[in-house]
DNA sequence: AGAATATAGCATGATTTTAGTGCTCTTTCA
DNA sequence: TGAAAGAGCACTAAAATCATGCTATATTCT
């Protein structure tokens, strides 16, 4: 449905918090107490995200998850790589072939459709997406045109 | 999972389809025959095509559905939207809104990511779709013509 | 050492979305 | 009037997604 999956959106979510909170170590139980998400669910996709270190996990009291990079550097491109595959747009633009594509006259189009999503992931980054809803005052036309 | 649904991308294969028809109407027999999709599915596909007046559809013997305007002026936009609805990215992008909103803090941010996309499949026309693939002559058009 | 905190790991059931299909009716043209 | 072609209708099957409980292991602090 062009849509991502809830796992990205809570994974996202969370990122956006941990960034927010600087480079101390968040734990489940915070994000979850003020995200109100499902615990068990955001448990897992963190651990994904540890795994392909996008966050690194400490254990113990005043443990939890930290970025492993800053939040200008990371794209939404490779988070939702990670917790939901390569693929956008249709089953072939990750590699794999579908069994219509000896048929399928649009296949090279779809692939050019998919490639420029897949950009826009790729440069939206996980700090863009929290500053716009970060409590910051909004210079937001320069800070774009410095950024960009 | 960020995709298109099969019905989807059946619609844009038969309208990519058609576009190179010309402009004589096309029957779902045709269709299927070609590109080798499930018949039923396609039918219904079509049928919400000429609902939404993308199509144009006539019944009897020498029937079937014709574009209603130039492959150049039909954005994937349109098409998607009338086939899977008007969110994409996210459930919140469509107007309808989510239980998490209240502490959604990636809101914006998403719906912005939204727009993109959005944005890529309204710069992508029919045209280009199937563009992409017709100006090859095709090897394999002989035997395919011949068995077919 | 022991208590408390926090991630790691594991399997399964419920829900939702998507995909696929058969048959009959109506319209249109020759 | 007969053949072609879309329109309408309801259901089943399969897959993806979401959600959850419990135990184990690592770390820190007292
Ligand atoms: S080959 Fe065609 S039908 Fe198959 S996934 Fe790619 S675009 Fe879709
Ligand atoms: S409000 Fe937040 S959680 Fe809900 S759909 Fe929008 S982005 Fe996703």
């Amino acid at each position: 449905m062009l849509r991502l999956t809830k796992r990205s959106e809570y994974g996202l979510m969370a990122l956006a918090f941990m960034a927010q909170s600087g480079q101390a170590y968040t734990s489940v139980r915070e994000i979850v107490a003020k995200l109100r998400i499902p615990r068990r669910l955001l448990a897992e996709v963190l651990k994904d995200l540890s795994f392909s270190e996008i966050v690194e996990a400490v254990r113990g009291p005043g443990g939890g998850y930290r970025l492993t990079c800053p939040a200008e550097e990371l794209s939404l491109a490779r988070v939702v790589e990670v917790l939901e595959g390569a693929g956008t747009v249709a089953q072939c633009t990750d590699g794999s072939r579908c069994d219509l594509s000896p048929s399928c006259t649009i296949q090279e189009g779809i692939n050019l459709v998919a490639q420029r999503v897949k950009s826009v992931l790729n440069d939206f980054t996980l700090a863009e997406l929290s500053d716009c809803t970060t409590p910051r005052p909004q210079p937001v036309s320069l800070a774009q045109g410095l950024a960009v």
